[in-house]
DNA sequence: CGTTAGTTTGAGAGGACTCAAAGTCTGTGG
DNA sequence: CCACAGACTTTGAGTCCTCTCAAACTAACG
């Protein structure tokens, strides 16, 4: 039931018996349809969610418009990171763009898991690194880079997921206007 | 000797003697004139600082300029992250912007602590934690922001080292030019 | 097939960039 | 202690990328 989840975690450390029936216990698997929200603001988000098929996204919205701030697919992780590690209310949505089948595990939960199994909390960092590692790509590309590298960073780093992503919700993500990536795309003739 | 260092970890979790005789031992002090380096492009950086005193960065060179990643001033942590996390060479510089004074862990004592020493580990993933939570509220301040804006988030986070960085470093840090920074210092008159 | 959400195209404006040069500061050596 | 070289900052002028506003077009869904 969770076994996608527990292939995951062995990328990072080796799974015991013992661990993947704490896991099992602590996981929930839920199915949510496209278009509808896991997390609003205003709320705390108690739970992470491990994406076993799907695509969702973290968006907060301005006066004017909204302004996604991750996508996540299959194998990947979701939650509204703040909340989460923070335990306190925030401003964020998590919605399906896809029907979805989640991997659930709450907070409370997970944190047992931490204190009873060293392997776990290991596993906890090396993947905070590695979100963290990704997050310093994306500034840098944020940087000094005209709206076609932007473009051309994320098509490099999430061709899985680009043309899965509605046209206006990537360009908020990437930090362009929707009619710039729209144009963007329109002179790409190549092949 | 180690002081500032234990009592910063301290925020996170309980320090015992044992683990203090640990770090102490795998601790190294280290003075650093201003202007020097760490660390330097094509090598492997298997420490990292925390400094208790001084102003260090983290750059990389473009074909044009020097574009400063990160800021760290005392009671921070300042290493090549993806170096040191990946242990692999990159192509990041650390340079010291004052004297600064240092103490230096090696990545394979730092992971021998942390298999020895649960809390420890548990004081790596929380810390990642929290600066991955800095580099996601970076992100929101780089995207559809104005150079002022982005200027002002900066001082709003970082006014203990505003003044204390050279404006061109400053100005590649938030992602806009040394003359738009300078021009918007200009016309703050308040009081 | 009509309604709505999403995308494309066009026109015009403006913020921030680049290039260039002048001005200021800092530290070192005579 | 002053002068000068080099580093850093400021100011100016002109350009262009990307934004905004607006409207037409297309796709999706009931």
């Amino acid at each position: 039931m969770i076994d996608a989840l527990i292939h995951h975690i062995e990328h990072f450390i080796e799974v015991s018996e013992t661990l993947r029936d704490r896991l099992e216990k602590i996981s929930k698997v839920y199915m949510i349809e496209k278009g509808k929200f896991l997390h609003k603001p205003h709320k705390i988000c108690d739970t992470t969610y491990f994406i076993e098929s799907g695509l969702l996204r973290v968006f907060y919205k301005t006066q004017e418009k909204e302004i996604t701030d991750s996508f996540s697919a299959e194998g990947e992780w979701i939650t509204s990171v703040y909340s989460f590690l923070k335990n306190i209310p925030d401003h964020f949505y998590i919605q399906s763009l896809e029907p979805s089948k989640l991997i659930g595990i709450k907070i409370k939960d997970l944190e047992q898991c931490f204190s009873d199994f060293a392997e776990m909390e290991r596993f906890g960092r090396q993947l905070m690194a590695v979100y963290y590692l990704q997050l310093s790509e994306e500034i840098v590309s944020l940087k000094f880079h005209s709206a076609k590298e932007k473009y051309e960073f994320f098509l490099k780093k999430s061709k899985n997921k680009a043309f899965r992503i509605p046209l206006g919700m990537l360009a908020s993500y990437i930090g362009i206007s929707q009619e710039t990536l729209s144009r963007i795309r329109a002179e790409k003739t190549p092949f």
